[in-house]
DNA sequence: AATGAAAGCAACCGCGGATAT
DNA sequence: TATATCCGCGGTTGCTTTCAT
């Protein structure tokens, strides 16, 4: 048999928390201490659901959750480990002390998504850059009549030329993790050392880190399997992407947003430059690697960008394949190549979007 | 001052791994 | 070992707030 029912579905409360109720909630768990969700609410005298009750808890009522906007350094923070991460919010949210993965999450829906994935971009003269101009945010209130009639004759011109399809969000990435069995140390292997990364142990599960200590390191999308460090091609990631590209150099590519200044972050033998201009509203972001060679093949991937907006699928194609010319690229980009056609249309949509 | 669209966010829901029986 | 429930997480919903019209 299995444990007791968690609570009685029929009679629990739903809603907004009343201040009567916190006041019960803390004072129970300020004397009995966190934990046993299920019993809380029938102990402490509460119609809640006991999921309820640890959400209430977890999310607004703990004494030391931080209140307040969330400053630069923060934002920065939750770009970089998303860009890493994905969308797992508690291991984020575990680098933030005082801040919630709720907090987080909706802070990340509300204010960093549409800047991180839905800037569009447009040809430049210089070939080595990519400008990538943020929407405007769009400001609370009523839309005007006029500002209707405006968006109904853009989606009325935009209709007319093929339009690229809409560029998916990227999906959480596996965790790049490994059981920590018996037969593994504490301890970061030559490989990891090689490819410049740490292993790090977290609660029996090992994650590859970077060394930077301040860099929050996207994890390669590697597992180890059987001994054997086994190169897993999904580009379900920036990170991905930008490896594919890059294959032959290790560490791993970060975006960040550093704010109105220029910057500049090395992680491994990548470098990802952004400058964002006064405005605030544009982009420029520099590819580069430190090898000569993957500086050459990182441009190359930039100049894609230079094509028209409306990138066919044939040009997809012939991207894919013009990067597969080169000799030292063909074996790395082979695999590539053999994946799924609409996923390799995907991650050129989502690489220029 | 009233209206209503959009933003912000607290809370709910469902899923899956962990765990108790 | 099988089964049922707990717990925590991420996605989604819907209420509240804001503010242009």
């Amino acid at each position: 048999m299995g444990r007791t029912p968690c609570c009685e579905k029929v009679g629990m409360k739903k809603g907004r928390w009343t201040a009567e109720e916190d006041e019960i909630l803390t004072k129970y768990i300020q004397a009995n201490g966190e934990g046993s969700w299920r019993r809380l609410p029938k102990n402490a005298g509460l119609l809640r659901c006991g999921k309820s009750c640890r959400l209430r808890w977890v999310n607004y009522l703990r004494a030391d959750l931080k209140r307040g906007d969330i400053s630069v350094e923060e934002e920065n923070t939750i770009v970089k480990l998303h860009a890493s991460l994905g969308n797992r919010w508690s291991l984020i949210a575990s680098h933030l002390p005082g801040r919630t993965d709720n907090e987080i999450k909706n802070y990340w829906n509300t204010h960093l998504s549409r800047t991180i994935y839905t800037f569009r971009s447009r040809t430049t003269n210089k070939p080595d850059i990519i400008t990538l101009t943020l929407p405007p945010k769009r400001k609370r209130g009523r839309t005007s009549r006029w500002a209707m009639k405006k968006n109904k004759t853009y989606c009325a011109q935009k209709q007319k030329q093929p339009l690229l399809p809409a560029v998916p969000l990227p999906p959480t990435p596996p965790l790049e993790t490994e059981k920590h069995s018996s037969t593994h140390e504490n301890t970061t292997t030559q490989e990891e050392e090689n490819l410049g990364t740490n292993a790090v142990w977290v609660e029996g599960e090992k994650e590859i880190m970077n060394k930077e200590d301040d860099i929050w390191g996207p994890y390669d999308k590697e597992v180890i399997n059987g001994g054997e460090w086994d190169q897993v091609l999904s580009f379900e990631s920036f990170n991905d992407i930008m490896n594919s590209y890059c294959p032959q150099a290790s560490g791993c590519w970060t975006i960040s947003d550093e704010g109105y200044r220029e910057s500049s972050e090395v992680v491994g033998n990548k470098t990802c430059d952004h400058t964002v201009t006064s405005s605030g509203r544009e982009k420029r972001c520099f590819f580069s690697a430190k090898a000569s060679s993957d500086s050459d093949l990182c441009q190359s991937a930039v100049q894609l960008d230079h094509k028209d907006e409306s990138v066919s699928w044939e040009q997809h194609q012939s991207l894919l394949s013009w990067l597969c010319e080169d000799e030292d690229w063909e074996k790395d980009l082979q695999s590539v190549c053999e994946i799924d056609p609409q996923k390799q249309k995907d991650m050129v949509d989502w690489f220029l979007s």
